[in-house]
DNA sequence: ATCTCATTTCGATTTTTCTAAAAATGAGAT
DNA sequence: ATCTCATTTTTAGAAAAATCGAAATGAGAT
């Protein structure tokens, strides 16, 4: 992942409405959920959502499909994996542990399988 | 880790200096490095760093000590954990696999062990 | 006590982002 | 072919963030 696409990303998500939004999307699973609908969960008006939708999708975290009447959203679990690995990458300095979460040992596990 | 300060966290991080500069504290382990250091490093003004190394501070994702006549910073890995964790919690409505990263399953694995 | 140097604060400007009403689009239903 | 409804685009104004030179701070060194 390159660092531009990363801040892109980071900035998709470092909105109030678009964090609930996507973490709602992650919490959902492939099958996704409406536009309406999520509107509706979250309080936003329909133009304010678009909005937010947009950037999250063309910082590729969420992805669109039509059914129906309705457009679904569903989180992008690849591209939010590869945000993640992008974050913690070669973290501690080699160190076997950063002290605290799983992530590090996660980015460690990685880089040994890889 | 409430809402609110994983969008504080995120802010903190969507922007290409700040990124550069958490990458590189991230990398560089519990040693840190000198704020003069960095700056020099990232070629950014020290008067531009110091306002982004102040983000990145208060936003708990740095942590700052003097050292002789430098101000060290490094980064703050249980911060930076529990920032992944939130984003990734819950994910797949509970499938067993996102479909590509590791980072989902060290969610679950998490989910289990908790 | 003073000097020096690393770092931070101030200040003014420019750039970017958020908001949401109103108008437009576009796919399915009648 | 037209109607309807979900969603997006446009638009304009308000709010927040980035930039960086110059001045201020403050801890060590002399």
């Amino acid at each position: 992942m390159r660092s531009e696409s990363a801040v892109i990303s980071l900035s998709a998500l470092a909105q109030e409405h678009r964090l609930g939004l996507f973490r709602l999307l992650v919490q959902a699973g492939e099958g996704g959920l409406a536009a309406g609908v999520i509107a509706e969960k979250l309080g936003v008006p329909a133009s304010s959502l678009s909005f937010h939708l947009a950037q999250l999708r063309s910082a590729g975290l969420v992805l669109q499909e039509r059914q129906h009447r309705s457009i679904i959203y569903r989180a992008n679990y690849p591209a939010m994996n590869s945000l993640v690995a992008y974050l913690i990458e070669n973290c501690c300095a080699g160190a076997a542990d950063c002290g605290a979460g799983a992530a590090c040992e996660a980015s460690e596990q990685e880089r040994k399988s890889a």
